[in-house]
DNA sequence: GATGAATGAGCCTTCATTCAT
DNA sequence: GATGAATGAAGGCTCATTCAT
């Protein structure tokens, strides 16, 4: 028989990252994604349900890898809060950084799965968002953060900043050097922005 | 008294807003449009050349709106740059602060214009954020800001935040109220999230 | 605003008795019955929800009719159980006799709706070879026709036969007319095959 | 001992009665045939030039059987015309009541096959009808049937009862035993339906 | 201008068939 | 011969857009 050469599946993910980053979930064609897989266009269906799976086969990876750094990192022993939130930050770059379409991807195609699935996508998300909450009560009761600070807004402030710093920098690599980005977003968000102090 | 036929255009753009929000840019179908409009689906393309034009529209009326209010923001003379920071973010809800459904479409489908048209929905947003990046120079130069900090990456920092805040607002309005939201946001930029100081 | 021609919905459904009688439901193509009905590819989704619909409104009308027909045939009080027996053959013929196509339709695509609907044709069906039963106990009960004949089987022999020479009329018309065949098959259900009596 | 490599296409030619009698010869897929006949889906097209063939390979072997049983009824010697009518029709019972997905095959698809193919099936079809003919115009002459009956079409009723009657009996064999429908068909199509004589 | 029925290009998906192993 | 992964042609259906009234 025809041996399965084994990487059909990580070609054809591969593939519908680029092609999802560059025309938008809609604007993928199927028959495109298996041409830059190099597999028939009927090939695609051996691997993936449909279109749709294979977004959701994206994103699961994706939110799973995050979610599991991100478990790893809050409930470390070794770390104050403070050196908590500058890991995770790296850790959402250090996900991202190696691919500008899986940034592109993860940036613009988000809000398909919120839509539909009330289920799996919503919850990865709010999950995140509640491991953010925690390490930032963390240091509130520690004294080491500010205790005026409303917990669940100060991740979403950090989720949406590195969200949008990610997206510049798939769209301008050069513009937005992610060592730059990084340095900048965590001293920001810890010090802010006033000289004074 | 309301003109049936006189506000047409009005209606359409209205109803493009609920529906972009709702069922996103590719699920938004021009004949529920019109139907939420109370036209007839032709007449959606004597407003408009096509679905996409509809998008452009409101988009463009968005960011002049913006452009417009930092613009005046950033030139003012009685303003620190401080306050002009806050003024900024002020406005930003102030413009989305009225109805949700422009947040989303906002938040959600950008990426579409920014997709193909290399022209005027880029420039906006670029000078948008240059704007931004004024102001933050000014403080800079007058000392009122770390000037360690790029300019151009804390603009984007606090579009990205505003934008995340936004979304969750637009979708949960009352576990992330607007007032609480603004001050959050003002708060962190400014001061960060450390408490020793 | 253009205007209802009025008979698409006619004209689509007349073109897909021939197309389907001609290539059976599975070869039939939905562009090709447009083609026939002189309509384009997507007109046919202004009148029927699928291809599957088409076929079912054709068995629906079709139905109802025999059934009505039947009805009113097994009802009369002016007619022995003898006179009902023929005039519900001349129906079945009156019914198909028209058009060949029709008569090719409902022979062979008859099995595609018993197999999936377990309701409504499923149904006509049941009802029908009812009726016709009730026909023949209450010649039985007159002492007009033997009793030593099970009715729901005589009404599956009536049904089977006349559906072959349908098929067979259709066909090749000049080999079966019509006339002859009703002739045919009322003599021999009635009178057997036998010529001694 | 069961050979498994020796009964391959017979394995197959099992799995596809049964698959094309229950999902119909366009629901049926051949990889579905493969798995019911415990065989890969390529070793199909070992044995079968296509799934056409598969439907043609078994008709051809069910008309053999009937064809060369009719054809020895239609010669003896010692049988009147009436009793090779009750043989004939015992004989469509045997070839089939064995099997109700055989004659759920036969009777739901057999039209494919005078679709296509004006060759072949036609001619087993033909020559069987002539078979009939010749009997009953056989006892027509020897004047134990009626000389006003068409033999054609009596033996298309024949032929139409019985698959209506096997249809029903594989649909619900406790409702239509073979032995009852066999003496049913019989009787009717000998005597009549009518009591007086 | 207004209408909404009509259009038809385009895409996802299926599945009979092939072929490298 | 046997396998089953791989192929790609084909068709049902959608929906943005048009246009006769």
């Amino acid at each position: 028989m025809r041996q399965k050469s084994g990487d059909k599946d990580k070609r054809i993910a591969a593939a519908a990252i680029r092609v999802f980053a560059r025309d938008g979930f809609h604007g993928a064609k199927i028959t495109r994604i298996a041409r830059e897989a190099g597999v028939a266009t009927g090939s695609v269906y051996l691997y993936f349900k449909n279109k749709e799976s294979i977004l959701h086969h994206l994103f699961d990876a994706l939110w799973k890898e995050l979610h599991a750094a991100f478990d790893e990192v809050a409930h470390r022993r070794d770390l104050t809060a403070h050196e908590k939130v500058e890991e995770i930050i790296d850790r959402i770059f250090d996900q991202f950084g190696r691919d500008p379409s899986l940034a592109l991807l993860f940036v613009n195609e988000q809000h398909q799965l919120l839509r539909q699935e009330s289920g799996r996508f919503m919850q990865y998300y709010v999950d995140f968002l509640q491991l953010g909450e925690r390490v930032v009560r963390e240091g509130m009761r520690s004294g080491e953060f500010r205790s005026d600070i409303d917990a669940r807004m100060f991740t979403n402030l950090v989720f949406g900043a590195a969200r949008q710093l990610l997206h510049q920098w798939a769209r301008a690599p050069r513009q937005f050097p992610l060592p730059t980005v990084r340095r900048q977003i965590k001293s920001v968000f810890l010090h802010g922005l006033l000289a004074s102090r």
